[in-house]
DNA sequence: ATCAATACTTGAAGAAGTTAAATATTCGCC
DNA sequence: GGCGAATATTTAACTTCTTCAAGTATTGAT
């Protein structure tokens, strides 16, 4: 029924795939509380709840707090038993591997990272393998405990197969990289479009979590977009899905790469802030930290740029919120580093193009620091545990 | 079990209500092609269809086509007894209310149309009592055979309790209007947002059968948009999703009402096109048909603004497949009436501003006939009837 | 006529969930 | 300290739905 250590996928009953997986997303949750929740009897979470139990992924946590008024017998919550299994995640860039372990619960254990000096697929498995040993060296728990692993790359991914269908900035097209590095490894792997398997990390993990719709906003050197709706990713039929970079977001912008104008890449993206920055400063040579630097002391130009940028990000995110009207919005990636200088203005821009109510929808911003990628490659591969 | 004619729901096992769907939505299926397609055993689907068929809701047609190669008993496939039951759906305007009767294919079988002076929740519910006993009038089936109601108007609507929210151009804010239309007419009412209602009913019914999501654009005196992804209608957390009309498409276009410039509603909304087209030719009471009119002679400037028209359509469509990635889409409605205006302009733009291979995903543009939103509701009405 | 192929049906067996009753544990109160 | 009300969990009998395996039905090809 419910795998061993040794099995391969974690096919239950859908009562114990519903039990576990809430607990796992929501934390510990009595069973009579599980049973309102799933629309289940009690009995039925007990039952479910049994071979998770016995299985040591979950556990009954003493009794806390008292519930209602007076009286009662205190609930036994069921909890993740976190450490029960681990799991790898590596997210693969134009110059480096990233990677960490995390356990059931998402929570990253240890991380480590390794240069790439050719992006053919040899040369990526290659290193993707070295990682995983050295993940696996630093790693202070049984190995057996690990099993599966996460891989993350931007591009034209088909999850189910673990395969990659195109890949712009590796020149790939069609690579069996699930096939290949699950022979590499000896590991269980899924492949996932990076900013999706961001998404997912979010949606189970993060702050979309009991979020029957939200959209994860990167901003970096592009401009993505991850979508959950009705409880579920977006995956997007032809390969494409979140892309909102070459949205039109600024009549007056400047011309972009795609032969738009005024797209919210050309305005927001990183490369769009430095070149803005570099004319406005003379100087051709200008950083993006450097950037940064000088908003921060107040150079009014380059304040200015990343105002602008700021309000072409909230618009972005307004013409998302209309078209789909998620219940939340959480905007990341390297390019909030500079938080600060972007936070107040995405919001009001947001604020004033947003639809009625939807100008209510929650928005987060906060930088994201780069091992978070890996850990949402880890995250779809305990989604594969759980789903698969 | 299954309902008979006086129950109100219809509700069964999980694989009667899949088997019930299949059959209605994709047509005449045998029971092992639809074991197939649902993951069931035959022998589930042949238990499952029985109480249908009894019920007189199913029927099996007389074997046609020889399947395989040579040999093998030919398949009875399973196909929906249309006039089974019938379905009243009504859409509701600023000035008008239309209705029509439906069978259980969301075939068209009577219509109606009635004026509306004031746009009070009395009068609105006066006028669709009678509408609907003009359509009971016009019926010529058995009038026990239609219990369900579906009304659709512009607005935000919580379909699952049957109350408008808040509906602008009525001016209407929180009125149960499905609870007062039941009590009114007697019937079984649903209430949904048209543009929602259609999409529904071409997600059931129309080219969006079997697609996992799709995309419906309207345009008309606004663009709307009703998106089906996973295979479920996306509703939007806060009253608002598929508000695509103030997306910037055009960025030297006019300004718009909503504040910003080169919204695609300002550029391809009927009001927008008689506008410019006015403008054009210096003649301030030109009408949508004579602007039509004259860009069919081939007038250079009033062609152009259709042109123009098409192109931001176009723009919008493809903002749409490079967010949700839809498996095909349809542009619709009263303001398509010039189809032959617009179908290449939109085809090219969208082609050109779709990333990737989203640009490989069919289009279907035509107009739309102004009873196909009152089919919409009666689609709704149906869908109550099979999951409740 | 017989065989192979395919479609459908049947009845026994099994899985998953429900209801109802029993058990467990607590609080407030006497 | 004991008792009753309140809440949580478990147990056991039962229901429902589904599959499995074996049979029946119907056809084309030989």
């Amino acid at each position: 029924m419910f795998p061993g250590i040794d099995s391969g996928t974690f096919a239950g009953p859908p009562a114990a795939t519903a039990v576990f997986t809430t607990v796992l997303t929501e934390g510990p949750v009595s069973r009579v509380a599980l049973a309102r929740r799933l629309g289940l009897s009690s009995a039925a979470v007990t039952k479910a709840a049994r071979p998770l139990i016995d299985l040591g992924y979950l556990h009954e946590l003493a009794a806390t707090e008292r519930s209602g008024p007076g009286a009662g017998r205190p609930a036994s919550p069921l909890a993740v038993r976190a450490e029960r299994e681990f799991f790898l995640g590596v997210k693969i860039t134009a110059d480096e591997v990233i990677g960490v372990v995390c356990d059931l619960r998402a929570q990253v254990h240890v991380s480590a990272r390794r240069p790439l000096d050719a992006p053919d697929v040899e040369a990526v498995l290659t290193e993707v393998g070295r990682l995983v040993e050295d993940l696996f060296d630093a790693f202070p728990g049984d190995r057996s405990l690990v099993r599966r692993l996460g891989l993350a790359l931007s591009g034209d991914i088909d999850r189910g197969i673990g395969l990659v269908r195109y890949s712009p900035f590796l020149h790939w097209r069609d690579v069996p990289l699930g096939r290949l590095a699950s022979q590499r490894t000896g590991l269980a792997v899924t492949v996932e479009n990076d900013v999706k398997a961001l998404t997912a990390a979010e949606h189970w993990f993060g702050e979309g979590v009991g979020a029957e719709s939200f959209a994860l906003i990167t901003v970096g050197t592009g401009i993505g977009c991850g979508l959950v709706v009705n409880g579920r990713l977006v995956s997007g039929s032809y390969g494409v899905a979140g892309e909102i970079g070459h949205l039109t977001v600024d009549a007056g912008g400047p011309d972009c790469h795609c032969g738009g104008r005024g797209c919210v890449e050309a305005i927001a993206g990183t490369d769009a802030i430095v070149t803005q920055a570099r004319d406005h400063t003379g100087r051709p040579d200008l950083t993006i930290d450097e950037a940064v630097a000088l908003a921060r002391a107040g150079h009014e130009q380059v304040r200015a740029v990343f105002t602008r940028a700021g309000t072409a990000i909230g618009c972005a995110i307004a013409a998302v919120a209309n078209l789909v009207g998620p219940t939340r919005i959480v905007v990341s990636g390297e390019g909030l580093a500079a938080y600060d200088l972007f936070d107040s203005h995405i919001r009001t821009s947001f604020e004033r193009q947003a639809f009625g109510a939807a100008a209510r929808c929650p928005v987060s911003i906060r930088p994201l620091p780069f091992e978070e990628w890996a850990r949402g490659a880890a995250a779809v591969s305990i989604q594969s545990l759980v789903v698969p």
